[in-house]
DNA sequence: ATTGGCACTCGACCGTTACGAGTGCCAGGA
DNA sequence: TCCTGGCACTCGTAACGGTCGAGTGCCAAT
C-alpha cells in the first residue's frame, strides 16, 4: 500500500525511460540513467514493490519492466508536470492557424497542425450546433416545389437540407417565409431553437403556415442529426511509425477510427473547456483501443464548450508533450472562433 | 515475342490462382486446379517463357511464380472479363445511395459503400466547382464590415467566404448587391466565372464598385483553391486486412493518403464518365504507392465527369470484380446528382 | 511439341546450444 | 531497519546445422 516518495520516483523514471527507449526497462540501467542515490539492488526490491501493486509489469520472466494502464494514470496523475511549449513552437502555431480564411480551413489547419506536433492521431470535432447561435437562415427556392435550406452559424458552419414543399411557391412567399424565420432565429442559439420553431408558423400569413411546419420539422431534424456529427481526422499514418507500438496490428485502432461514433465518444461529451482528460489504455470503453490513450479538451470562448479535440497514441506516449500541446491547440482554436 | 494462346491461359491462371491464395504460384498446382490440358512440363516451359517476357517472377528460386506489374496489366487489358454485379447488390448499392439528403450525405454514402463492396480504401472527389452551375448566391452581412459569400451549386456544393470590405455597408446596398450578383452568375456555369465576373462591377452603382471588385476577386480565388480540392476517403482499414500484402509497412501508403494532392492526382484528372482507369503499381507516380493499384472513374450525368472516385489496394487485387464495382457505384452517384 | 524423369536449389521448419539481460534472494554492513 | 554486493536461476534471443519438400530447369524419349 504505501508507495513512498523514492518508489514514486523508480514509478517516473521508469515510465520516462519506456516512453523514450520503447524497451521494458530493468534496475541496472534504472540506476545509470536516473539520478535516484541508491544501488540496483535497491531498485529492484522497490520495483518488486510497484508490481505487487499492480503499476508495472514483467513481459517475461528474463526481461525488465513496463508500466501498467494503471501506473500511467498514476504517473499522469501524480507524476508529470505538463511541459511549457517551447517560443518557436507557440509562435508556429499562431501564425499557421491565424491564416485560416474559413471555418473548414480552421479544423483542418488545426487538425493537421496537432498531428504534426504530437506526432500522432489528431481528432478536431467542429463546433456543435446546439451551443452556436444562427447568424442567417438562408431559403432557395429550387425548381420544382422544393426549398433548400442553408443555415449559417456564428462559428461559421454552413449546413445544408432540401425541404420537400407540400406546396408550390411564388418568389414573394419565399422572402415572406425568409423574412419571418430569419426574425424568430437569427442570434439565437440553437438549443433554444425548438421553442421557437414552435411560434414559427403564427408568424406568417395563413396560407403559409404549412410550408412553415414543414420548414421547422426540417431544421430540427438537421439539428438532431447533425448536431455533434461532423469531426475530422488527421495523422493517422503515425500509428505505423513505430511497429512495434502495437501488438498484434493496427487493424482494430484503424477500424475503430471510422467509427466517427467512435471517435465522438473519445473527444466529445465535454461540457467546459480547458479541462484535460486523459483515458489510458482499458479506460477507453472501446474494443479495439485496448492499446492507446486519448488525451483530450473542450475548445470554445466562453463557459460553456463548443465542442472537442484530442489525440489518441499508443498507451506509451508522452503524456507531458501531448498535453500541452492538445492544450495549447485548443487555447488558439477557441480565441480564433470567438474573433469570427 | 510470340504469345500464343496457351500462355495467355497459364497467365490467367496465376493471376486468378496468386489472387486468391495469396501465394506464390507453381506448375503443379496449376495444372490441378485449372483445365489446360497438358502436364506440369509444359507449363513449366510456358512458365519460363512468360518470365523471360517480364510477366512472372519468382520471389526466390524455390518457389512457385507471382505476377509482375507488367502481367497484372497485361491481364487487366486482354484476360479479364468485367464481372457483372449480383442483383442484391445491386438493389444494396441503390437504396442505399438513396437514402442521401444532401451532397454529403451522398458522397458519404457512397465513399463507404465502395469501401465495404471492395473491401479496399474508397476515394470520392466532390463534383468540381468549375464543372457545376451556380444555383445561388448568398451574402450575409456580417457586424464589423465584413460580408459572407455563400455559394450554392447546382450539385449541391456549398462553399463560404469571409470577405472584408473595403467600406461599410448598408443592408440596402448589400441588397443590391445580392441582386447583381445572382443576376449576372446564376445558372452559368463556374468555369464561364472569370468572364462573368470582369463585368460585375458595372452593374451596380458607382460607390458599389470597389466592393464589387474585392467580391469578385474572393470569389475567383475560392473558385482556384477549392476547385477540385475536396476528397472524402473510407475504408483505410482495408488495408491491414491482410498482413502479407505490404512487403515492408503499409506507412508510406498511409502517408501518401493523407495528402490531399496525392489523392487527387489518382482519383481527378479525369475527363469523361464512365471510362474506367487502372493503374497499377509502378505505374503510379507516386513514391510509396509503388505496391498499389487504384481502379478510378470519373462520374457525371452528361457528356463532362463532374469529378472521380475510386478504390486503391494492393496491386494483388481482384481486378474484374473491383472494376465492376467502381463502374456500377459511380453510375448510381451520377444519376443521383443529375436528379437533384 | 509434349512429357516423364531426375538432379538441383533454396527457403521453411525444427531442435540444440550459447549468451546475456534481468531477476529474486540472502547474508553482511551502516 | 534499510541498503548493498554477490550469486544462482530463468528465459528469451540469436546463431548454427540439419532435414524436408516444393518447385525448378534440363534432357531424352515419344
Amino acid at each position: 500500500m504505501s508507495l513512498d516518495e523514492r518508489k514514486l520516483e523508480v514509478l517516473r523514471a521508469i515510465v520516462e525511460d519506456y516512453v523514450s527507449t520503447h524497451e521494458p526497462v530493468g534496475s541496472k540501467s534504472l540506476a545509470e540513467r536516473h539520478v535516484l542515490g541508491v544501488s540496483p539492488a535497491t531498485i529492484r526490491n522497490d520495483m518488486a514493490a510497484l508490481e505487487e501493486e499492480g503499476y508495472i509489469a514483467q513481459p517475461h520472466t528474463s526481461a525488465g519492466r513496463i508500466p501498467t494502464d494503471k501506473g500511467y494514470r498514476l504517473f499522469v496523475d501524480r507524476l508529470s508536470q505538463v511541459k511549457p511549449l517551447s517560443a518557436p513552437e507557440r509562435r508556429a502555431i499562431q501564425t499557421f492557424l491565424d491564416g485560416a480564411v474559413d471555418l473548414d480551413d480552421v479544423v483542418r489547419r488545426s487538425v493537421r497542425l496537432l498531428a504534426q506536433l504530437t506526432r500522432q492521431v489528431a481528432v478536431v470535432q467542429y463546433p456543435a450546433l446546439s451551443r452556436s447561435a444562427v447568424r442567417h437562415l438562408e431559403l432557395v427556392h429550387l425548381s420544382d416545389g422544393r426549398l433548400l435550406l442553408v443555415l449559417i452559424t456564428d462559428t461559421g458552419r454552413v449546413e445544408q437540407r432540401v425541404v420537400q414543399l407540400p406546396t408550390a411557391l411564388g418568389e414573394e412567399q419565399v422572402a415572406e417565409l425568409r423574412t419571418a424565420v430569419n426574425a424568430s432565429l437569427t442570434g439565437h442559439r440553437l438549443a433554444d431553437a425548438p421553442a421557437q420553431v414552435e411560434s414559427l408558423p403564427d408568424s406568417v400569413g395563413l396560407e403559409l403556415r404549412p410550408v412553415m411546419v414543414s420548414l421547422g420539422t426540417v431544421l430540427l431534424e438537421t439539428l438532431a442529426e447533425r448536431s455533434e456529427e461532423r469531426v475530422m481526422l488527421a495523422g493517422t499514418a503515425n500509428l505505423t511509425r513505430s511497429a512495434l507500438d502495437f501488438p498484434r496490428t493496427i487493424h482494430p485502432v484503424l477500424e475503430a477510427l471510422e467509427e466517427q461514433v467512435v471517435l465522438l465518444k473519445l473527444i466529445g461529451e465535454i461540457e467546459t473547456p480547458s479541462t484535460l482528460r486523459v483515458r489510458i489504455g482499458e479506460e477507453n470503453a472501446v474494443e479495439g483501443l485496448r492499446d492507446t490513450s486519448v488525451v483530450s479538451v473542450g475548445y470554445g470562448s466562453g463557459e460553456q464548450a463548443l465542442a472537442g479535440l484530442g489525440v489518441l497514441g499508443p498507451t506509451r506516449m508522452d503524456y507531458p508533450g501531448t498535453m500541452s500541446a492538445v492544450r495549447a491547440v485548443a487555447r488558439y482554436v477557441g480565441d480564433l472562433l470567438a474573433r469570427q
